[in-house]
DNA sequence: CCGAAGGATGAAAACGCTTGCATGACTTCC
DNA sequence: GGAAGTCATGCAAGCGTTTTCATCCTTCGG
């Protein structure tokens, strides 16, 4: 069924409408150059022929790939995907394709991941996980790919970064709860580097307000709805128990309401839980859950802004952009 | 700081490894051939020069692009998530990389992205959509890649399919709940043809089963949480109250159950509610939701367990693999 | 009416690989 | 000990485009 064979090629094109292959691709790449009468007779061969540019040939011969690879840890239930999803939506229509790579919950499979783009000649790399692999690092930096972090602000970009900081989170959320009049918060901390700074951030701010150190409790990332019970367990055996639990994601916020209720606690008089991401169910469920607010499309249209920039050939001045977050006080805390 | 002029190719290799580039091509397509020396060698001449293979090149010579495309209709809360990991995950491993596109809850950029997909040569085109525009089925079946539809088991599928029967999940509701003693089921129906195709079977099942004409109420998807209180202000009204609503998506469950409750309503005995995906918060929420599991992952796997075959050469007989669906019964229905 | 400028097109050389075919060096076997 | 294989490798012809440069027409100002 598949006639393999007979895939119509540039040629086919140009000779049915009577001009050279150069004049085809033109009417392709450049097409104001081209005579309107002819672009009209290509245009008809093309119909005719169901051609379809070879983009492997085109890209090999002008070194434009037109592809974004787009690294994150995973998408099931990820806090990544509306970055994701604004950035496929902006590239398609610029005639990009995105890979998506997953690299793993611990980015193990970030170098590899990185190599296979770097390899098909991508033009923009971007990362949502940190680049721990000095060889790597290198290889990026060596190669022409736009090199744009996400999610976080590095000190030291690879080239640009466009995220929020993890740090100002922590402390801002210490400043939220001291103000709110909570005293002994219990940080569930995600195993990854992301969750460390907010947590190093936070503990340095609460003490900093005069308070102890917060207990903690670490727990495999990615953070949800499953963790809850186990988290539950570990919290109710804590003497003096915490008056409010930080999450690393509304899932597990929500999962752990639930296990208090059902203990017969009221939230946030007798626990408050704080969330992060604010997924759409925070707004909704009863107590409604105070959440961690980010832009995630705002830094997929910002990272498409900057590599269309680049493409443009325009230097970018800004290596980082900040989108900031909110904290949206809700019920639960 | 990007010396685009040095990139290494593989004749730089090729010279310093004392070799000819057909050597080095081999030693990456067909290493079995090299002799273990040259190998060493070449491995080192890689090393030293960080030589990274230009697939692009490589592809269009070996008419092997090594790219999937991965099209869904969006995948911020989606169903699809598990399957598109899986994918993503096998076919990293085998040197494949994965496009994702987008084409929108109404499939709307299905057309461009095929052809995108087309035009880089991919080897397979993996859908979780309908194709219903005639000129793109046919461009699609022209030429060599696998096509896969995935999520619904089309009649006839373009090439292969992988999923489960929509209206087995229609019929099969409609007994579980005839069976629990349910009269009244407000059917909850999403905007997209596999939302109808469940909704039709479940009808037709309900009458077969000598009841009246369930009551039901359209919504756009993706469906979630959002339109929960919607849907609830859109239930109260019906007379007789329905005793069983039956969502689209299991968020779109739990938000109805939380508006319910709000309401006063005790779940399920003033109304009982079923969801659709067991979403991780599905058995874990109180009450904790029925639903419908299908295995998505296992989508995933199947459909690059065909294509894999399919590149080896091999002759697919099976056109439609079924994965089945289960009913989960929990508290809520 | 001529030279210059500009516009549309074609010829051909890349782009960086893969692979069929050929070659030469070793083995192996009767 | 020579014919017949193997094995490891090199040569060179593509793969389907893009793009530089040159060419050929027009058009137009003086």
């Amino acid at each position: 069924m598949n006639d393999r064979s007979s895939v119509p090629k540039i040629e086919d094109v140009a000779e049915r409408a009577g001009v050279s292959a150069s004049t085809v691709s033109r009417f392709y790449n450049n097409p104001s150059v081209v005579a309107p009468s002819t672009a009209k007779r290509i245009r008809e061969a093309i119909a005719a022929t169901g051609y379809v540019p070879d983009l492997l040939a085109g890209g090999l011969a002008s070194r434009r790939s037109r592809l974004v690879a787009v690294l994150v840890p995973e998408i099931s239930h990820s806090i990544f995907n509306d970055t994701i999803e604004a950035m496929a939506n902006q590239l398609s229509l610029d005639g990009y394709i995105v890979m998506l790579g997953l690299t793993g919950a611990d980015n193990s499979g970030m170098k590899r991941l990185i190599e296979a783009a770097l390899a098909r000649r991508a033009e923009a790399v971007i990362l949502s996980g940190i680049v721990s692999d000095n060889p790597t690092r290198e290889l990026l930096r060596s190669r022409s790919a736009t090199v744009i972090e996400t999610w976080g602000l590095p000190e030291k970009p690879i080239d640009v970064a466009v995220g929020f900081s993890h740090a100002a989170i922590g402390e801002g959320l210490a400043r939220f709860l001291a103000g709110r009049g909570y005293r002994r918060p219990h940080l569930i901390v995600g195993d990854g580097e992301r969750a460390r700074m907010r947590r190093d951030s936070f503990v340095r701010a609460w003490k900093g307000l005069g308070r102890g150190k917060p207990t903690e409790m670490k727990i495999a990332i990615p953070t949800h709805f499953g963790h809850a019970r186990l988290v539950w367990r570990h919290l109710v055996e804590l003497d003096p128990p915490p008056d409010v639990a930080v999450c690393g994601s509304d899932l597990l916020a929500q999962g752990l309401i639930i296990e208090a209720q059902a203990a017969g606690k009221r939230i946030p008089e007798d626990l408050a839980v704080v969330g992060f991401g604010n997924h759409s169910l925070a707004g909704e469920m009863r107590p409604t859950i105070t959440s961690i607010d980010v832009d995630g499309a705002r830094i997929g249209r910002e990272a498409v802004a900057v590599l269309k920039r680049r493409a443009a050939g325009e230097t970018i001045s800004e290596r980082v952009i900040d989108v900031g977050f909110r904290i949206i006080a809700r019920e639960s805390a």
